[in-house]
DNA sequence: CGTTTTCTTGAGGTAGGTCAAGCGCTGTGG
DNA sequence: CCACAGCGCTTGACCTACCTCAAGAAAACG
């Protein structure tokens, strides 16, 4: 095998927590299909969708979000190359939410037929796949946090270290600088605030020095702060060693 | 077997969404250890434990919860009788959160050795177990899309509605009517209000006539208005048939 | 280079927070 | 049987974080 294989990321993501074998790691690597690229402002799934397969991002920045009935929106997860969007698809059929391509992205299909069988055949990846949605969960809680207890400059703070965490260990970012191809309209929809008040709080963690954000590229200057002003606490991301 | 185990719940929740074998329920049946009483307001569960075991509910009320520095206290889950407060544990070794009995509670555990056993010999049942975190994610979502876009009164409206139907379900409640030991702190601590300002929007559900609560016990008197009010689908808690 | 999208800033409004006090249970001990 | 302590509920007065509406500036894009 000359080229790294899509899955990489993810293996790499899994051998972090624990050893796989090379076994597994074809098993994994024979799950993918073909690939498809998705324009930002696509929708990669629809709300109420069934589909017989889960969408793996390869590269790019999307969202799921859920649509309400007074016209709003809510992101509730990014999810960047590495992650799966909608393992959970395949024991929860129907979606209950959508998936939107924030920016471009590459994404590719892993049938529910194969993963099932996986299951059947696998029970160390099952578990490590498990641990995937498992880690989704608490990524979701962490936010319950934010948006239960957290203001608005506390929100975007945690939300920057979380993505910058994440890009990191997926060795797409380092230095405390990533490119985030967001919108504040998206921000918003992720911070449960308006887009007008996500400027005013990101104008002001400018102004205090502790990032700078132009062009949707992100540098962080002062971690420390930020993640105080966060109160964030990685250990919900699940990112050392601890064998399933 | 003369009286029924108290795995009964999970079991029959497991049974409305697919066909579960004698020999699954059996396996079922023999995670579970010796029961325990947790007296309300005590903590089932520590944030940052390393449990060796999964914590069933066999009956009762308690909540996931997470502290924050700055003396917050969230509530990101409700967990009923049927539920189990930590099954990821199994896979993400420390509790990102804590439990606490909002009431009297009898709780079991079920070994992470033999969970772990279970998922090496009944795929099946490793994907109905899976399952149920998978829920518990879905209905993370839900609350971040009411901290992030309802008010006061749609949130309420939202988590009432969701209760019912789980207890329901769970054939704990009837007829509109269950009992909710909680305060209205600890409502607040889901909403991400404060206890003060549930309490006004309670008074002015009652005032409506759309839900009648004394002493702990939840009449919903018009169902149709609440889940209007709380923009409520309950397509995200699987409730129905659907194999996996 | 014109058009559209995104960002920025101001002025004024509101949902929900804070602080404070009174009320009504329920349980407990004299 | 009563006193009273403790907890949870209720209400009022005032405050503030964030929202709404609006308009211009600056990027991004074809």
């Amino acid at each position: 095998m000359s080229q790294a294989p899509m899955i990489t990321p993810l293996i790499e993501k899994m051998a972090r927590r624990d050893v796989i074998t090379p076994i597994e790691r074809e098993a994994l690597a024979n799950l993918l299909g073909a690939t498809r690229r998705v324009a930002a402002g696509k929708a990669l799934v629809e709300p109420g969708d069934r589909p017989n397969f889960s969408t793996f991002v390869v590269s790019g920045f999307c969202a799921r979000f859920t649509l309400t009935p007074t016209g709003g929106r809510q992101l509730t997860q990014i999810n960047i190359g590495g992650d799966f969007v909608d393992l959970h698809s395949l024991l929860m059929r129907q979606m209950d939410h959508g998936v939107v391509a924030l920016a471009d992205c590459v994404v590719a299909p892993a049938a529910h037929e194969d993963l099932r069988r996986l299951t059947q055949q696998h029970p160390h990846l099952t578990r490590l796949l498990w641990l995937e949605t498992v880690v989704d969960a608490a990524i979701h809680r962490q936010w319950l946090v934010a948006l239960g207890q957290q203001n608005a400059a506390s929100r975007l703070a945690h939300l920057i270290c979380e993505l910058y965490l994440r890009l990191e260990a997926g060795g797409i970012a380092s230095d405390l600088r990533f490119s985030l191809p967001m919108t504040q309209v998206d921000l918003g929809d992720v911070l449960g605030l308006t887009q007008v008040h996500v400027n005013r709080v990101l104008m002001d963690l400018r102004r205090q020095g502790l990032l700078d954000w132009k062009a949707g590229h992100v540098t962080v200057n002062d971690w420390e702060a930020l993640a105080r002003l966060g109160q964030f606490d990685p250990a919900y991301l699940r990112l050392q060693n601890d064998p399933v």
